[in-house]
DNA sequence: CAGTAGCAAATGTACATACATTTGGTTGCC
DNA sequence: GGCAACCAAATGTATGTACATTTGCTACTG
């Protein structure tokens, strides 16, 4: 499962290898100009163009004529969407992040089920997490996966990891984008136990399908403190190659 | 003010005119191809595709290879981002929409005018309503743009007309883009009278920039009862000229 | 030494072309 | 009538080219 039904086309390649390499901290000084980067990889200047755009779209870099492009030194706070990884935030953010593990096994949610698509009776992959941020509750987090494709993450150690790198790593499987949907809930006497809040504290609930080459990888249901964060989101027509992100403001 | 510094490009001048369209219910039986508005339009096929972006990801239409782009028929209900009219959405989810206006003058804030990055000096339109879907409140809505854009809404009737058409008619500018923040806030005693709900009811918050031609020509703060509004939103690194939006699940 | 004019580099826009892949319909056979 | 093979149309991917526009640096001038 989840192997490509055919190669991925060459400027996701392209768009996937240079994220990985500025999340490696590579770049630190100088990211390359779409000429490099077209003879580096040996494919035509639009090729290289076509790479960059997911990475200014999700504010890593920021392009203008006449300069090259720079890695874009975010706000983490604002950023949640766009890294989408609760991890990398709370560590960037210059706080101690830490998950105490709920439940991680295997299961059959059904709504978590109906919303992955996948058959009736496979089974899911169902991790539970609470996570602190410099040991305060911060969020609560609930993530479903199939078993096809979570499978090895079964006996992973999840007090630490971010989830998108174990999937990566262990189950090949880069999670390349999907959709959420926003709410804002009351806590009520679950959540307000495991967060240590009035059961009437409004939550963001934040319900994600990611996918990876057209399959859906998972289901993700997280509750954030309200008070707490704060997600950012840009909206509108972005232009096909021009500037978007940061710099459209 | 917000004249084209330039005269825009060529494909989101196309890209308006197709949203219009589509807005205008035109193309209900069949939405052309890409080599059809090319010859319209007299461009290339590359530059009718690029056109046809900013619609895809706002997920107006949806495309795949081998058959014409087709309009989306879209929930609206999981469409307040994509569609950015609450008007809008109220009225195709087949319900009234009512506006009660609580303020509508100039006025000096300067926490809007920070936001804006306006001068100092410089008034700003205020617009603050309370919006009813069949008669019952379900948001309140906040606006300030720059007066030297939006003076000619002083004396508009802002009771039933959504606020970007009237943008868009007496003053001339079409909001292209923007960003949003997004949080969860409860209440409180203000919005709880104005809502008819309790204090403590979870909130959504938004808050809005928005841009038009390299200026900012809105701030906007909304707060929906959380029980009856959820936001959407995309998420990852679309496709440069690949499918996107509705397509991508 | 400061200010300006000019130049080179890089991105933004647009076009033309070629081929791959998918979809949908048509044709023809059984 | 149903099924399969084929074919045409449309989108997806990729390359190459050309020129406009902006940025940043350099060199020249007052």
């Amino acid at each position: 499962m989840v192997e490509a039904t055919r190669s991925m086309p060459r400027w996701r390649q392209i768009a996937d290898e240079l994220r990985d390499r500025i999340r490696a901290g590579q770049y630190k000084s100088g990211f390359p100009g779409e000429l490099d980067l077209a003879a580096e990889f040996s494919v035509s200047r639009g090729t290289a163009r076509a790479a960059l755009r997911p990475l200014r779209e999700a504010g890593l870099i920021s392009a203008s004529p006449g300069r090259r492009s720079q890695i874009t030194q975010i706000d983490p706070a604002s950023q949640y969407g766009a890294i989408y990884s609760l991890h990398d935030l709370i560590v960037s953010s210059g706080m101690k992040h830490r998950s105490t593990v709920l439940q991680q096994h295997l299961t059959a949610d059904p709504a978590a089920t109906e919303q992955l698509g996948t058959p009736v009776g496979e089974p899911l992959f169902h991790l539970a997490r609470l996570r602190h941020a410099d040991d305060q509750p911060v969020a609560f987090d609930e993530v479903f996966s199939p078993s096809s494709v979570a499978a090895p993450l079964i006996e992973v150690d999840f007090s630490d990891a971010p989830f998108y790198r174990e999937l990566r790593v262990r189950c090949g499987v880069t999670v390349q984008g999907g959709s959420e949907q926003i709410q804002a809930v009351p806590a009520g006497d679950r959540f307000a136990e495991l967060l240590a809040c009035a059961p009437e504290t409004p939550l963001l609930l934040v319900e994600r399908l990611a996918c990876s080459n057209g399959q859906t990888v998972e289901y993700r249901r997280t509750y954030f403190l309200g008070d707490r964060f704060r997600v950012a989101r840009p909206f509108g027509s972005s232009s096909p190659n021009g500037p978007c992100g940061p710099d459209l403001l």
